[in-house]
DNA sequence: GCGGCAAGTTGATGCAGATCAATATCCCCC
DNA sequence: GGGGGATATTGATCTGCATCAACTTGCCGC
């Protein structure tokens, strides 16, 4: 049905009506450079797990992501899936060192994204230290972001991976004013599993082990935190 | 020995005499440019395990690293360490999204850095759009890298890790020319370990494997690969 | 060259999490 | 509301790497 509703298209967009504007990039543009950089922005609406890029793609355009939830994962020759990152409205993607995106991405659910043509977005950014400073930022933030995980990943037990997710879940979809009570987990438990390095039984079994001991709820969606504290306290060491 | 050779010291430090500096954030100065920046840097020896920072420590300085090798980690509170990078000539460290260092770093060898004022070198950069095109150049290089390392983190085994880390670390010390035949290690097999997500034990017996099926020679301070071909299949997939 | 300690190797055993296998549940489309 | 495929849970078993332990090698100062 998603597929139906929300056919990929693309069109001019208002920078000034958008709701992700004050979190994305585009917050350091200055008012007069806002009509240059809305001309060079294309709307796209996409269904659910369609493909924004792929790796070893060459790169044509780089994103902005207004609405919903992205996937960011590498693959082995093998099939072996490393999710390296779920993308929030606001997030930039795309921005590589290379000339290949280094990761796939695709929608998890229905999304919308801004489209730049990289290199119209690389010359426009490229004499305003404003934006410029402010992708440094947003790199940064991605990079203490995997530095965090490959802690995660290298040092951690399964029961402190999936306390550790859910904390950082939270604290981000908190931000973003999409949490209530009800953690929503819009992601399978495939893909968590492929984030925290595990499988998807081990996984599952750890959400059981939670709910057992009173610290969550599971919910179709989501989670309840019925006891963040402890969860909290099962992530930090 | 090397910690009376070399005395931490500061003085000023000649730009156009430093042999890192095509490598360095520093090659995207202008002519003109140069004395200034010339002005906020002050050059240290670090003897062999000193500290450069420290995790959560308020971050005061930045650096860049003439000479050496660095190993940049994390620490749980229990003391499982992840090392999250090893920095070569070139490496600009301590900029971070936040107020405090997110990882520690320390000199595995002797080594020699420009050390800089956070603030003094912000201000100087905040309006230069070269040196911050260059410098979210390396912060998206780093980025790349570590995002190589969660795949492996969290996907390969440890026959791949250590075959992709004796890859990868080829490729980055052939670049400086510290390459001959024999691979320098100059880090520890702990640190090899803490890098791999694996203990001590598992880096040894893997190292002892792969020399058992003549694809390198163990040599003191480093390894001999006789055919990197065999490696580096191994750690592709 | 020799004593002593740090670093590395090797072997025996254990266990967390993977794998294999069988349901169970969700979700949607008719 | 009922059928069916995708997604998730649960259980039984296996295994790769960790852990524990003994030993060897290298390194540096005397």
């Amino acid at each position: 049905m998603e597929s139906l509703v929300f056919p990929t298209v693309s069109c001019a967009h208002q920078c000034t009506a958008c709701s992700v504007r004050s979190l994305s990039l585009c917050a350091a543009l200055e008012q007069s450079e806002m009509r240059g950089f809305e001309r060079l922005a294309h709307q796209m609406h996409l269904a659910r797990k369609e493909s924004l890029f792929q790796q070893d793609e060459l790169v044509s355009s780089v994103y902005n992501l207004n609405e919903g939830v992205a996937r960011l994962y590498k693959l082995l020759p093998d099939g072996r899936r490393q999710i390296v990152g779920f993308a929030l409205p606001g997030d930039f993607l795309g921005l590589t060192p290379n000339d290949c995106y280094s990761f796939s991405a695709d929608a998890i659910g229905a999304a919308v994204v801004c489209r730049f043509s990289k290199t119209a977005f690389l010359s426009f950014v490229e004499s305003k230290p404003r934006i410029l400073r402010r992708m440094n930022e947003f790199t940064a933030r991605e990079l203490s972001l995997a530095q965090d995980q490959m802690l995660l990943l290298g040092r951690r037990s399964a029961e402190e991976k999936v306390a550790a997710f859910l904390v950082g879940w939270r604290e981000r979809t908190e931000h973003h004013g999409m949490f209530s009570k009800t953690l929503p987990l819009p992601m399978s438990r495939q893909d968590i599993a492929d984030f925290l390095g595990l499988t998807i039984e081990t996984v599952s079994r750890t959400f059981t082990k939670l709910e057992r001991s009173k610290m969550i709820v599971i919910v179709p969606g989501g989670i309840r935190l019925l006891d963040s504290k402890r969860v909290e306290a099962m992530a930090a060491a």
